[in-house]
RNA sequence: GGCGGCAUAGCCAAGUGGUAAGGCAGAGGUCUGCAAAACCUCCAUUCUCCAGUUCAAAUCUGGAUGCCGCCUCCA
């Protein structure tokens, strides 16, 4: 497969260091609030990657990293008058919790800064050894940006770019308003751990390069991350590790794009700010993932509660077709029919297609779009009197389960049995509007009654009063059931 | 101010040189007591605009306009 490669700008072809290894390594959250909707789709890009990569056959090893010290986590520790351990805690759990809801597959390995301080104060050690870094009285640790040459490789920034952005905090001892932190002396009242330049604790940018290269092999196969990331974060992990260790740190850089709402970045200032838990009060996760997944991962999406309620939309079609699908497939096998070269090999193209689209710098939304295409082959199939009987659709039908089952799983959608799939979906959406269920069920057995008793003219009467609550009825053999559109 | 990205139907969206995927919405049809769901058919001579390169451009080049992001913590 090939992915674009934030560093050359182009899409490069994915060559695993060790035959069939690939080592990733995506930075986590800073744990001091819920997660929003943005971390959901890093989250969820880098877990349809590595699924991906593994239903390809490779071995991957995956970390994703916990920052568990730094000043927002501070602050909220001391606003809330707990300390910073708990606060991480708390959030990390929070983590794991909507990471799980939308299906978002566990790391091989989530380090956190904390359990790395030792790793992180070696790591400064030699990059000052080497001439790279250096102590101040007060006790920081200062990477000399002008002593690796490479900086700003990966953002494509000069040194002069940066100059007009970079600041000097009041009481800094730096050489250069370039040099950033990596290690921090402590403040009172703050988390401290000992060292030899004193009291203090990481900065950001230094934990990252300390546990990708404890739990991966130099040079990383793929890093990844927000595109914020990009500057300064990723551009100083790379001084940090090539200094360091004079090796290349990572071979591939992948950025997935921003979650913005009304086309503007969410940010906590703009208000505009939502978070996983907000979005999975009233709608499924699937939806979620639909959603996020629909569009290529680095292109920026637009939020927004219609969108939500097209991929539910979407999503609602293709499990009503899926129950279709395993119904029929539950029925006994036909004995014969003639061959069908031409669904077949519709179906083969649909296959072709869905996998040269994933291994194209993870198109997603290419993707979906194959997998709509072939929901339509099944329903075809599934429509046709004729087709019912032969065997041969049998198969192509039973192949297209094979598929949704296996793309499903890279994806992390159409994983549910159909019905819990619609149920859940439709308790959202009578969350959403409030509707009164009991209201709607009185109304329902009314119609009921009325049907039974051929009054059509009132069952219709009825109809029209819950299409009114939003409410839509649908007629089965198995007796009126219904749902919200 | 510096750097970067994007602009495809009513809306969302894929598509990096070979003649516009897919979804939502909409229209007609099959089915149905009527509906709904499902299925079938239709729905961009055209990809913001202008100029250029090419046998061929949504795709490449130059310019214009508009939107967004980064340069400060940020997925």
């Amino acid at each position: 497969m090939q992915l674009y490669n934030t560093m050359t700008r182009a899409k490069e072809p994915l060559n695993p260091c060790e035959s069939g290894h690939i080592g990733l390594y995506a930075c986590g959250i800073t744990a001091y609030d819920f997660c929003h909707i943005g971390h959901a789709r890093s989250a969820i890009v880098f877990d349809v990657l590595v699924r991906f990569m593994r239903h390809l056959g490779l071995k991957v090893t995956f970390v994703r990293n916990f920052t568990d010290v730094d000043d927002k986590i501070i602050n909220k520790a001391n606003q809330e008058n707990a300390t910073s351990e708990e606060i991480a805690q708390r959030y990390i759990a929070a983590f794991h919790e909507d990471m799980d809801r939308l299906g978002v597959l566990r790391a091989t390995y989530e380090p956190k800064a904390t359990e790395h301080i030792g790793d992180m104060v070696d790591l400064c050690l030699t990059l000052i050894d080497r001439g790279y870094a250096y102590s101040t009285p007060s006790g920081d640790v200062y990477f000399r940006v002008r002593s690796f040459p490479d900086y700003g490789k990966l953002s494509g920034r000069t040194l002069d770019e940066m100059v007009s952005g970079a600041r000097v905090a009041p009481g800094e001892e730096k050489e250069d308003p370039l040099d950033f932190a990596l290690w921090k002396a402590a403040k009172p009242g703050e988390p401290y751990w000992d060292s030899p330049f004193g009291k203090g604790r990481p900065g950001w940018h230094i934990e990252c390069s300390a546990m990708s290269e404890k739990y991966l092999p130099l040079p990383i196969d793929i890093h990844g991350g927000g595109q914020d990331l990009i500057f300064p974060h990723h551009e100083n992990e790379i001084a940090q590790t090539e200094a360091a260790t004079g090796k290349r740190f990572s071979r591939l850089w992948v950025h997935n794009g921003f979650v913005q709402i009304n086309s503007e970045k969410m940010s906590k200032s703009l208000g505009n700010f939502k978070t996983i838990r907000d979005i999975l009060e009233f709608n499924t996760p699937e939806a979620l993932r639909f959603f996020l997944l629909a569009r290529h991962y680095r292109s920026p999406v637009d939020f927004s509660p219609e969108a939500m309620e097209e991929s539910e939309r979407n999503l609602r079609r293709l499990y009503e077709t899926l129950g279709n699908i395993r119904e029929e497939l539950a029925r006994p096998e036909p004995e014969k029919g003639k061959a069908l070269p031409e669904l077949e090999s519709e179906l083969e193209e649909l296959e072709k297609s869905w996998r040269s689209a994933m291994e194209d710098d993870l198109n997603t939304a290419a993707a979906l779009g194959y997998v709509n295409s072939m929901f339509r082959l099944a329903g075809r199939i599934l429509e046709d009197k004729g087709l019912k009987k032969n065997v041969n659709a049998r198969r192509l039908l039973s192949r297209i389960n094979g598929n949704v089952a296996s793309w499903g799983q890279v994806l992390g959608i159409l994983q549910l049995a159909p019905d819990v799939f619609l149920s859940e979906l439709k308790r959202c959406k009578v969350s959403r509007v409030n509707l009164d269920v009991k209201l709607v069920e009185e109304l329902m057995e009314k119609r009921r009654a009325a049907k039974e008793a051929r009054d059509f003219a009132q069952a219709d009467l009825i109809r029209a009063q819950l299409a009114a609550l939003g409410v839509e009825v649908r007629d089965t053999p198995a007796g009126a059931v219904w749902d919200m559109p």
